[in-house]
DNA sequence: CTTATTGCAAACGGTTTGCAGCATT
DNA sequence: AATGCTGCAAACCGTTTGCAATAAG
């Protein structure tokens, strides 16, 4: 966590208050926050936080690598902090979203792509999106 | 062409001129378009069409599978006219999309899941998106 | 003839922006 | 002390909606 302060050092980003906050939501966030769900975490401790400035820190937290932004099927962003590799898993309406490590994966999706490349085009990175049904009993909606 | 008349048909949607274009131009493009460039497509054989009713179209032509809608990393909806299985190929600012066909892959994937459960969820679909950047000359945005 | 669909204009909702005051360096 | 960041309110823009007129079955 003070990782965090040093990276917005090093960069040149002062650390405020507002980002400090912003960036321990997403930490101990399990699901991944719209702005707004961020936006009333931060404020339960921040009253005063405004809506524009956790887009703007979520913004400069993408650009920056330290965060990864994730649309799901109605448009809406969801941010997390997690920057290592790894997939997201959604429900069927777009709704939930979870994060799925599997470097054996990882490793096979690798192999398989440095044999089969697609022509005119490098390939940068990876990112599946697995579609789910909660196993669990759930109001037919 | 004509089957899309047959698939209206079998739901009970009307083949209405304003759905014909609206899908011709899903068909004859090569990246997937925005609703925004689908209705300047149809705007030019279809001059009075509106936009809502292309947002109206695209939205029934989703919901009855006929079309596929894909979300970039703004958060514009695209849509394209293929919904066997394929993945979609990104451009690193999210703009470019072309589709990706691999039945290699496919089978790979499914074998690998078919090992591998995810605890407490069932997988319906598994969509890649790869993120690339062009082998072509491109200037230094 | 019935009902679904269109086109319009207005509303919506998530996100962005301009700017004065303030906090961080 | 200098600059970057915040918070406010207003703008933005992609998308949705209500509804009267129209066209498809």
């Amino acid at each position: 966590m003070n990782k965090l302060k040093e990276k917005l050092a090093s960069k040149g980003l002062k650390a405020t208050v507002q980002r400090l906050y912003v960036y321990e939501v997403l930490l101990n966030s399990r699901q991944h926050p719209t702005a707004e769900e961020v936006y009333r975490e931060v404020s339960r401790v921040l009253p005063s936080v405004s809506l524009s400035t956790i887009y703007n820190t979520l913004e400069t937290f993408v650009e920056h690598k330290l965060v990864n932004k994730v649309h799901n099927d109605s448009g809406i962003a969801r941010y997390d902090a997690f920057v290592e590799t790894h997939h997201h898993i959604y429900s069927e309406n777009g709704e939930v979203i979870a994060d799925y490590y599997d470097e054996k994966l990882a490793e096979l999706l690798n192999d398989y792509f440095t044999k089969k490349k697609i022509k005119g085009y490098e390939i940068k990175e990876i990112r599946l999106q697995i579609i789910c049904s909660t196993k669990e009993k759930e109001s037919k909606k």
